[in-house]
DNA sequence: CTCTTAATGGAACAGGAGTCCCGTTATGGC
DNA sequence: GCCATAACGGGACTCCTGTTCCATTAAGAG
């Protein structure tokens, strides 16, 4: 099928490597660059200097290419600041990823990849992950919170990290309202009054 | 160019006007049926009983049908409740949302356009004009519970729906996460526990 | 009702994305 | 270092999306 993505290539030393890692950043440019629906295989063999039956033989399709992207990227792990202020951590979370967002390159890279996974399925469950990697890498911070007691015992960290991105993609997919740092600190803000009144807790809602 | 979708055409009487509305349907359909990365304007053509070269005269590209398709979706309004209670109003809105995200042909339908637009500048313009009147026209309830006293006298009315709708968009479009009546009524205490802690207040930010 | 022409429909045509075949390269075991 | 073969590369081929041309239909003014 597509997006087999070599679970365990029989020989995957230098040149396959080689072909994977020319691949997906040539594939990432074309992203940014034309947007996913004009993403073009043979184009992103030409970029990489990669025969174009290679590109198809390995991946087959467009959206199992973003697929294994979205596998690539969520290696790739970002360092996370904890300041022992929740406040602050949240706030710097928002920046960061209002920053990634306005990025010239990936900006653009993180709207192609979000309409190829509205597409397929499989790419749907990469982005997923990729994800869910992200938002635990910084949920670590709201527990930090939890066990000083600044939030509700039962409060759950991966709501509240949703709750600082959310308003900012919507920003980007949707209404296409700007993008800076007062929108950064007012979704950290928000996500904590809210994890503070007790909205994120399991169980039962706030009533 | 593509889009002109007849600023004032000639003769819009009878013929065109079915046709625009057979189009719009059908095109609606598909989108829903097949994501955008799939759809074809012969396709379009067939399932509207109308000739291949009539869609891509009119509209030329997926993208300019789809900007038409969003303009065509923005005329229609939906009733939205007035209880008089902010709480009860965001979590009607909330829920409406949710129901729509999960309806079988609605949900698909927005995720494709939202794809589509993340290409397109002409269609970007479309999809946030769409949000735009949406947001407009559930902004009232906020203002009347300004008025009410129920929050910060230079709450930001839009901001607040904006809010509600963030995290649920959120879900489906990234992470993934369920969409259900539980997380639509934390969504929607989320956004009312931010507005009353002054997130939402134009000017200063909440230090 | 008649006439002009905007708007549509059908069919042939062109360009490009994706497939297939087979020769070439170079990995990894011996 | 040598060999078997996994993996890659080039080019021809196919099919489908989108274009063009011209005949046909019907809107709307008089």
């Amino acid at each position: 099928m597509a997006t087999d993505a070599d679970p365990r290539p029989t020989r995957p030393g230098g040149r396959t490597a080689r072909v994977r890692e020319a691949v997906m950043r040539a594939a990432g440019d074309a992203l940014a660059e034309h947007g996913f629906d004009r993403l073009d295989l043979a184009d992103v063999a030409r970029r990489a200097d990669v025969g174009k039956t290679t590109v198809y033989r390995r991946w087959s399709t467009t959206t199992g290419l973003v697929a294994d992207l979205l596998a690539h990227m969520a290696e790739e792990s970002v360092a996370r600041t904890d300041t022992g202020n929740l406040r602050d951590d949240l706030r710097a979370n928002a920046r960061l990823v209002v920053r990634t967002l306005t990025d010239p390159r990936q900006g653009p890279l993180f709207k192609a990849v979000i309409a190829a996974a509205t597409g397929d399925p499989r790419t749907t469950e990469a982005l997923n992950r990729f994800y869910a990697i992200r938002i635990a890498e910084w949920a670590g911070c709201v527990d930090a919170a939890v066990t000083r007691g600044e939030l509700p015992t039962d409060t759950d960290p991966h709501e509240v990290i949703r709750a600082v991105s959310a308003p900012l993609y919507y920003r980007l997919l949707a209404t296409g309202d700007p993008l800076d740092d007062t929108t950064a600190t007012q979704a950290a803000d928000a996500a904590l009054a809210a994890a503070i009144a007790g909205v994120f807790t399991t169980g039962t809602t706030s009533q």
